[in-house]
DNA sequence: ATAAAGTTTCATTTATTTTTGAAAGTTTAA
DNA sequence: TTAAACTTTCAAAAATAAATGAAACTTTAT
């Protein structure tokens, strides 16, 4: 296999990868090329290489900037803007970790945290077992979503050494 | 809010939060449905609750038969089955991680493997480069996946013991 | 064996998500 | 200030994913 072929194989199975887990397939490909990329590429080049249009470029790092994972460059005597990628992988776990955290799970949480507090007085076994059982949801999920944030304050290779800590 | 109301809303919230983790919105409902069931539910009940198809609703019950979380169950004297879900959240968590390890991670792996090995002799700095990133995120997501293993071998309230080393 | 009760499959339809492209908006240099 | 170079926005189109429903299939009781 050579360069061009890997780097290809390698941009298409990150932008598979982010679809099953909700990125969009283009946002995660434009990701995947800047993060192999030694150094800066300008929008016209991304849309060369994933051949996509000017809008989806757009969007999709507009998209990575606010995910704070794609970072904005701008090269002496060049009117044009370039694009780098967070390379640290520490880093990036941290911040794509934050921001589900922050877009997903805490409103999920306060929606569980709601249902789970319904009047359980007129309760059947029904209405108990809801509320148990979402209780109990709601403290797991906390839970997980207290582990990252600690993850993430480990700072400097922290699956490094959770990993030491696990195995212990 | 009343239980009805309540019920409902944990329905589509989890519904919802599957969507934007690569989880089809039907098959988390129908698991947030059974999550919530005191006892097990036909697939009449379902499609009546979640007001979908029989196609849609059989469909999908397989799709969680597959990943371990949802159960089929027959009472005595019923001709038709019913079905159950996983309600130990440390086991739901720990059959979801295998599976997504084993459905996602373990073939990206098995890519980050190989674009990581092209020859790189005719190194330009630029294939150095693609050769150094693809090779450390093979190590980080090796290392993560490792790390979900071990969690899934602690067994009993893993995520409770965990948060205990953590915190240390 | 057969028919009733129930389940699965899958080609087609529908809904959702993503992408395009052209117009509007910005910025910079002269 | 203007015009060239470049970026952003968003309504419409295209692509993708999910849902329907009817036919095929299975199981069970008689």
């Amino acid at each position: 296999m050579e360069f061009k072929e890997a780097k290809n194989k390698f941009v298409q199975t990150w932008g598979a990868l982010g679809s099953q887990w909700g990125i969009n397939k283009t946002m995660a490909q434009i990701h995947a090329l800047l993060m192999v990329s030694n150094e800066p590429v300008s929008m016209e080049d991304i849309m060369e290489e994933l051949q996509i249009s000017r809008g989806n470029a757009s969007m999709n790092l507009r998209a990575l900037m606010d995910w704070g994972i794609v970072y904005k460059e701008y090269k002496a005597g060049e009117r044009r803007e370039f694009f780098t990628a967070e390379k640290d992988l520490d880093e990036l776990a941290v911040k794509i970790a934050r921001e589900r955290s922050k877009r997903e799970i805490k409103p999920a949480l306060k929606i569980l945290k709601e249902v789970s507090s319904i009047e359980a007085k007129e309760s059947s076994e029904e209405e108990k077992h809801f509320v148990d059982q979402t209780s109990k949801l709601y403290d797991f999920v906390l839970k997980a979503d207290n582990m990252l944030d600690k993850m993430t304050e480990f700072n400097e290779n922290w699956l490094g050494r959770l990993v030491l800590k696990i195995m212990k």
